[in-house]
DNA sequence: CTGGATCCCTCACGATACTG
DNA sequence: CAGTATCGTGAGGGATCCAG
């Protein structure tokens, strides 16, 4: 048996052969908020190594979770996009994410937030019964990362980039977590600085509301 | 930055920090099945070292996804089971085993089938939509791997060991998974000999309903 | 400048032996 | 039964270099 196999002739073993090697799950991640070029996948991984990266995009293309497209002149790229099979990972990858974050604390010295990070975060944790008959856009700076959220009652749509015309903007830090966890209201959230909005302040109440982490389950101890 | 960390802070990568080590998803897979000793988990496990094993419980104990217990007297033993939370990855595990299967070709030489496997495979392809009203009761005989499963109106009971009164044992190998994707019709699988029953064979094409794989997105190649 | 390939080094993992 | 100890190996980390 060789490495990176476990011998076993199992759904899930070979769900974890084809994408749970190291940094490969990360990737689709960033590739389910859209296509991207290989120096893109860099910049979006940060500490990836380039072979790693480039060995990482062979054998997912191989196996038909990832495919390699050449871009037509005069831009003669290369760029990466999810197969439908890949797509499919798409509920797996958020339903992870949302598991994950539960497990949140203050960020460990030295931990980045990248934008596709933050786009997914909003999309895994969209609360659609939350947003029934709801019309909003929210955009939302972190750091220097601009991203825009549309709801639409029920739906959401969630990219980078700034919103066209947007309910509420919302700069923020770290402190998101927290607001989104509901370990800060929003009015100690805005009062002690930590979120600022332009726009109605009250909209930060429906954004909190949208946008939900749910609680880590107490672990009762023997 | 440590190894076996990304640097994120993002939900999705704490998930992958947290199970997503090689035979992480593996163990919690047979934890799903039942609480488990040491040993157990070592032969469900074939080919993970000890001390690899050793070291995926602790990390999972301390994350609050596995607990360790240990028996009383006179067991005087160990047992590992997960938390409520690590129980939250049901549905993940689940899904990731459902979306895996469809990769799944013929067994490649030296892979083996276990219990908990088989009995993860049956929960994964079950189709609650195809249950209704169905009440029926399978023992499944996979080598010298022996389980049961109980259909009960869109819900599945399966587990290892023999059912009390089926009303179909299905002796069958490898053949089981071509079966189950469509790619061999009962009537084939029967007439072939690659899949034995005892009771009405007609309830071969019950079985199959129930359990499902579904097909792998073709690929459209440019 | 993008899209990698190549190098070396390190550490996590694999295999086996051994112990409370 | 439930692990720990020891040691070798190969995948991953990090820097550099190269082709289009």
């Amino acid at each position: 048996m060789s490495s990176r196999t476990y011998g076993q002739y199992c759904g899930l073993v070979r769900a974890v052969e084809l994408v749970g090697e190291r940094w490969g799950l990360l990737i689709i991640r960033d590739l389910l908020v859209g296509p991207k070029r290989f120096t893109d996948l860099h910049r979006g991984l940060p500490g990836i190594p380039t072979n790693i990266l480039s060995a990482r995009l062979k054998e997912l293309e191989q196996s038909g979770v990832v495919e390699r497209r050449l871009l037509p002149r005069p831009e003669s790229s290369v760029v990466y996009e999810l197969t439908e099979y890949g797509r499919e990972l798409e509920d797996i990858v958020m339903r992870l994410g949302r598991w994950g974050a539960k497990s949140l604390g203050d960020p460990n010295p030295g931990e980045t937030v990248t934008p596709d990070s933050l786009v997914m975060a909003l999309r895994t944790t969209f609360r659609p019964e939350a947003a029934a008959g709801i019309h909003r856009t929210f955009e939302l700076r972190f750091g220097d990362i601009v991203l825009h959220a549309h709801v639409n009652d029920g739906t959401i749509a969630a990219g980078t980039g700034a919103a066209e015309h947007p309910d509420l903007i919302i700069e923020t830090g770290p402190a998101l977590k927290g607001l989104m966890a509901g370990e800060l209201t929003p009015a100690e959230a805005l009062q002690s600085g930590s979120v600022r909005v332009t726009g109605n302040p009250e909209l930060l109440e429906a954004f909190v509301n949208l946008f939900r982490i749910d609680p880590k389950p107490v672990h009762a101890k023997a």
